[in-house]
DNA sequence: TCTGGGGTCCTAGGACCC
DNA sequence: TCTGGGGTCCTAGGACCC
């Protein structure tokens, strides 16, 4: 099953204040540059969407209510609604805040004809009204991940479809490509120019038409999905894989040291949240959209994971030195990825992450490293050390243990091949 | 003043290792 | 003159989803 909460942040934002039922609501970025994250169907009615831009949404419907969005009171509806389906059955997958499948053969269910599965489904969707004050919920049923979630669109909103097994294809194949989940706008377009718009368009095609056109992963998955064929299992609990906080500006930034101000903070909002659900990271990533919305990223991978502010913002602010700001950034970000469920021991706050001690007492006098101007942390392959100093050709490291605190310091040429100039370009050491 | 923010997954190339 | 074949890890970019 796959149960979607209809329109669901302006939903809430109706049932919270009775003077926008019945009137378009828009909920979303609020700014010149903000998007339509939810709109109610009565905005719908004026042609607003979905990620359409807060602009061409007020120009469209001018009259709407254009709302931030609380997202405290929609977690709030989030977990009750949960709350309902984990009482179905213990396999619940949530996709967001509003959408998530349901394992009904793991539950309690047993009669899976449609006339008890409507009866079912009809009760669940009464359940969900009562215990949120009145949010709709479209529920689809079927064989599979793909069939529940393509049944639950068809008759949005506040809707149940059952596709009875065996009449899968016959539903599918009248149905343009892009309701197969992981079709958008690029492959809609290899697509057509393939000669393919429906599903059974793409079924015609051969295992290794699709594979040669979309890659091994896509195209395979495109060639089953197009079939019915999906197995994929509704797994309750995913493990987070990145932690991130990007931001757009009402207006470029064009001052370095104000992007490094800008990750600095976003670093510790991400610290913040790593701490608080227990994880760590190796690798720091920064995210920069240009002026002209060309997007580019950065990464460097730690030896051990952090979960330190003064970390990642280290790190963050060295990678912004290897992007050309020219012209004006109009996003910047930082992210963790590469956690792990563990926290190394902090014991001296922002330095602490130090190697093992085992791996830094004896420090050696050559070493393959990773520097370049302006970086004030260096990686070794014998551990981690901060740049002390850098001059006439000559990079100056401190150790640090968490044992003993700062540690000895050690120079190296920079010159020399074993202590090899981070990417891009060798570095120019003046 | 076109085009959010939080994610996931995939691909491709290079370094490196055996 | 000719230079393998696996594998892993890392980085950068892109597509996609809600």
């Amino acid at each position: 099953m796959h149960l979607d909460l209809d329109a669901f942040y302006a939903s809430v934002e109706q049932r919270d204040k009775p003077s926008l039922r019945g009137k378009p609501v828009i909920v979303g970025g609020t700014g010149g540059r903000g998007v339509v994250a939810t709109c109610s169907y009565e905005a719908r009615a004026f042609g607003v969407r979905s990620a359409m831009s807060t602009r061409e949404a007020r120009a469209r419907c001018p009259h709407a209510a254009f709302l931030g969005g609380r997202f405290h009171a929609y977690g709030e509806a989030s977990r009750i609604v949960m709350g309902i389906l984990r009482d179905v059955s213990p396999l619940v997958e949530p996709l967001s805040l509003d959408e998530a499948f349901v394992d009904l053969a793991a539950g309690g269910l047993t009669d899976f004809s449609t006339t008890a599965l409507t009866a079912f489904a009809e009760g669940l969707r009464a359940r969900v009204a009562e215990a949120t004050g009145g949010l709709t919920a479209s529920i689809g049923i079927g064989t599979s991940k793909f069939m529940a979630k393509v049944a639950s669109d068809l008759q949005k909103p506040d809707g149940l479809v059952i596709v009875e097994p065996g009449r899968e294809q016959q539903l599918l194949r009248p149905m343009a490509a892009k309701v197969i989940p992981g079709v958008g706008p690029a492959t809609v377009e290899r697509l057509r120019r393939m000669g393919v718009q429906t599903v059974a368009d793409l079924e015609s095609r051969t295992l290794e038409e699709l594979t040669l056109e979309l890659g091994q992963s896509h195209g395979q998955s495109l060639w089953r999905l197009a079939r019915a064929l999906d197995d994929r299992p509704v797994i309750a609990e995913r493990e987070a894989k990145s932690v991130s906080v990007e931001g757009t500006y009402e207006e470029d930034l064009t001052d370095r040291k104000l992007m490094e101000a800008v990750l600095t903070r976003q670093a510790g909002q991400v610290a913040d949240r790593l701490q608080k659900h227990g994880l760590s990271g190796r690798t720091i990533s920064i995210k920069v959209r240009l002026y002209d919305f060309t997007t580019v990223s950065r990464s460097s991978t730690l030896p051990s994971p952090t979960d330190s502010a003064a970390m990642i913002a280290r790190l963050a602010r060295g990678l912004l030195a290897d992007v050309d700001p020219t012209g004006g950034v109009r996003l910047l970000g930082v992210g963790v990825s590469g956690l792990a469920d563990w926290v190394q021991d902090d014991l001296f706050g922002a330095v602490a992450e130090a190697e093992p001690e085992a791996e830094l007492p004896d420090v050696p006098s050559r070493m393959r490293a990773q520097w370049w101007p302006g970086q004030d942390v260096v990686h070794t392959d014998r551990g981690r050390g901060w740049v002390w100093g850098a001059g006439k050709g000559v990079v100056t490291v401190r150790f640090e243990t968490a044992e003993t605190g700062p540690g000895p310091v050690r120079s190296y040429r920079a010159d020399d091949p074993d202590l090899v100039p981070w990417k891009p370009e060798p570095p120019e050491v003046s």
